[in-house]
DNA sequence: CGCATTTGACCAGCGC
DNA sequence: GCGCTGGTCAAATGCG
């Protein structure tokens, strides 16, 4: 009975259980490593350089570690008046003190500029593949549409021929631009095939309506879009239901690996258990959890471990929230909805090599100052981006070379990150910063992502429409796949 | 008692 | 057509 969603809704009465935290103790982890950070960055100076490509941090929307140019800003006071004193015999101690202060102080100086470089240059990163997203698809316009399968049957065919309306798989909730996108009560609000057994159909109605949709401004997929270009997207879904139909055929999910000895990692989401099997492959069963923040919240996960290394936790999400979400679920949320968007926005087939521009982009973006990796497989039944968060660098408490010992699937697209080649500071290294970062990276895309999309041809389609493909190391065919699954 | 979890059964997709 | 597998349901169970 679905009905148990109405009671789990309000849960929490009963147990709960044991979670890793990615969030809570963020800013003391963040504090320690910034603390930390220095012997690391003294071996970067070079690195630190790159910084030189200054970044207004207003326009960002994150103000990251700014509160260091302050304490740096003040250093310098300190040093001068530190100096002004070194003559005077009786606090030589401090002197010495002020020293190890002063150099510390500019050693975090020094982590804050290589940070906001690294972030420079996701933006600039961004910026560039935009630019080439448009005039891909400027050219796109000016050519026939490269998949002759698929039907033109479109009454108001403007610009569309080759668009197949993709959603975003948003781990977010699913706010206004998806009601106005979609036809109400139409289960097309998920991306994900059609539930096999009717008898989920229930979730439908429940789906569509959305009664905190003001509320729900805190991340949508479609941030971007003005009031029109919302209408036009509306239009457009209802002259495409067969199409939009197929889209629902897919269901791509977002599978995150962290290193974690709980049963399952916090969040920010309730969720209720509501199945257990044994996977093929895998001695650890496999946990099936729904979300129990709203009811009728379609969105579910599945926790396993890893069979390689059962410290490893797969969490695999799938749906989209149509609920508000709490701020520590929008640093999961956005993440992954991030993730899963650009994976969706990307699969169409393409022989340009944009797909592997896309899944570099993906990696740089979504988990941008970590050494993660960002893993995009589309031989997989359904098209599913992995982040991987287990990946720490050598200086990092819990680093163990765990990619040598997973053997990358077949299928699947390796992207090894920026940053992976060198030894990050400590404060990028520890994953709480990197949850929190590429959260507050993704909410940037996904703003701009929507916009970029609306500026190009006004619609959601248009992501979709790119020739951006979030291809495997196999052939186009399994675009195609991934495509009709 | 109400809730969440457990667990066997059921169903549908897929490959042979 | 059959068996395997993944995913879900729902009654049973346990906990607070």
């Amino acid at each position: 009975m679905e009905a148990d969603d109405g009671g789990g809704g309000g849960g929490g009465r009963g147990r709960r259980s044991i979670e890793v935290d990615f969030f809570s103790d963020e800013k003391k982890n963040m504090k320690k490593s910034r603390a930390s950070a220095g012997a690391d960055a003294e071996d970067h100076k070079d690195q630190a350089s790159a910084a030189g490509l200054a970044i207004k941090k207003e326009d960002l929307t994150i103000n990251l570690l700014t509160g260091n140019n302050t304490r740096s800003d003040r250093s310098m006071v300190v040093d001068d008046d530190g100096a002004s004193r070194a003559d005077e015999d009786r606090n030589g101690r401090n002197t010495g003190e002020l020293a190890a202060m002063q150099a510390e102080l500019s050693r975090m100086n020094e982590e804050n500029q290589r940070l906001r470089g690294m972030l420079t240059q996701v933006n600039s990163s961004y910026h560039a593949l935009q630019m080439h997203l448009v005039a891909l698809m400027q050219q796109r316009t000016q050519m026939p549409p490269v998949q002759p399968q698929q039907p033109p049957t479109h009454e108001d065919g403007k610009n569309e021929s080759a668009i197949v309306p993709r959603q975003f798989l948003g781990l977010g909730p699913s706010g206004a631009s998806a009601d106005v996108a979609e036809e109400p009560s139409n289960s097309s609000t998920e991306v994900g095939s059609p539930r096999r057994s009717s008898s989920n159909g229930n979730e439908d109605p429940e789906r569509g309506d959305n009664p905190d949709g003001p509320s729900t401004a805190g991340w949508l997929p479609g941030r971007g879009m003005s009031q029109q270009q919302q209408q036009q997207l509306g239009a457009a879904a209802k002259g495409h239901d067969q199409q939009a139909q197929e889209a629902t055929m897919r269901k791509a999910r977002v599978s995150v690996r962290a290193r974690s000895e709980a049963p399952i990692i916090a969040d920010g989401c309730q969720w209720r258990k509501y199945g257990q099997k044994m996977a093929k492959g895998n001695p650890c069963p496999r946990a099936y959890y729904r979300c129990t923040m709203a009811t009728g919240c379609p969105v579910r996960k599945q926790v396993q471990r890893c069979a390689e290394d059962r410290t490893i936790l797969i969490t695999t999400y799938e749906g989209t929230h149509n609920h508000p979400l709490p701020p520590a679920a929008m640093a999961m949320a956005s993440t992954t909805s991030a993730a899963a968007s650009m994976l969706l926005s990307g699969s169409m087939p393409s022989a340009d090599g944009a797909g592997l521009m896309s899944s570099n982009f993906l990696a740089r973006t979504v988990l941008p100052c970590s050494s993660s990796m960002a893993t995009i497989s589309a031989s997989a039944p359904f098209p599913t981006v992995t982040l991987d968060l287990t990946h720490a660098p050598p200086g990092a408490p819990n680093a163990m070379p765990l990619n040598v010992a997973r053997p990358h699937a077949p299928g699947q697209f390796h992207v090894p990150m920026p940053g992976g080649g060198m030894a990050p500071a400590a404060i990028t290294a520890d994953p709480n910063f990197t949850v929190a970062l590429a959260a507050a990276i993704s909410s940037i895309m996904a703003g701009q992502h929507a916009a970029g999309n609306s500026n190009a041809n006004n619609s959601n389609n248009n992501t979709s429409n790119n020739n951006v493909t979030t291809t495997s190391n196999n052939t186009t065919s399994n675009n195609t796949n991934s495509e009709t699954q």
